[in-house]
DNA sequence: TCTAAATTTGTAATCATTACAATTTTATAA
DNA sequence: TTATAAAATTGTAATGATTACAAATTTAGA
């Protein structure tokens, strides 16, 4: 993955900011929060501001390069996969797991009929590692 | 719809205002927000207070018979509808409708497998409504 | 009626996000 | 290269939703 020539192509003016906060998002799926990305990233970049964090995804966001994952009302979790995708968070151990799915399979009978442009689904449950503690 | 019933078999006292928040959220299935459901409620209940509008909800969602809807990651909204069903919210108009939708035919392919106990789908675009504007 | 428990209320605290102005960095032209 | 303007980053303050908490009110039972 070229990271520059990804936001480049974008619209993005690749500052080492942007690089690295994508490069983290892309690298790490388990959809981090704005704390989580800013905690994990300010010993590589000891200037970084959290404000910058915000305002950086929230570019991401605008040039659709990232998506937010609202799994949960009261946490904003953050993901630079764009293929269409479920996810799934396990309520004992809190992990958010991407899910394949096909969506073209939701098949919706509606009286009042409506444009879709956007689908997201969320699950949650156990994980197949909870589920196999023996606790 | 017995609301006063419905509380007392869900193991709620039945107090005014908690009947009068029930029967709000049953009766107006736009899914509002803390703050409309307050707003529309604090002329026929003067004394009321936000706090109790919070705490009731959360009483609510603790025995099951209201959900969240966080379509937007800025807004929670409730529900009082607890049969499975998707929502759809219009980008135009803002209006949330429920959506019915065949759960049962979401077929995830997943090579680590789980357990899914709850399924939420929320679906983006433009109400019928909105579409045949002129505009 | 009296008393304790449950509920409601108002205010203060918390916490995530945004606004904004100052600083720093980058790009451009002389 | 140097000067200047634009863009990006940063730190701090403001905002707003939600929660904590203690006081007041209401309800239920003896
Ligand atoms: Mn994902
Ligand atoms: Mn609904
Ligand atoms: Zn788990
Ligand atoms: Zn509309």
């Amino acid at each position: 993955m070229d990271f520059i020539n990804h936001l480049t192509s974008n619209n993005i003016k690749p500052s080492l900011q942007r690089i690295k906060i994508f490069e983290y998002l892309y690298d790490n799926r388990e959809h981090p929060t704005v704390d989580t990305i800013y905690s994990d990233l300010v010993g590589d970049i000891p200037t970084l501001s959290k404000t910058t964090v915000y305002n950086t995804l929230k570019l991401f966001i605008d040039n659709n390069i990232t998506s937010t994952v609202t799994i949960e009302d009261n946490e904003v979790r953050y993901d630079a996969i764009m293929e269409e995708h479920a996810h799934f968070k396990c309520e004992k151990c809190g992990n958010v797991q991407d899910v394949e799915i096909d969506v073209s399979a939701l098949k919706f009978k509606e009286k009042n009929s409506f444009k879709v442009e956007k689908t997201n689904i969320y699950l949650k449950g156990k994980c197949n590692k909870c589920l196999n503690k023996i606790n």
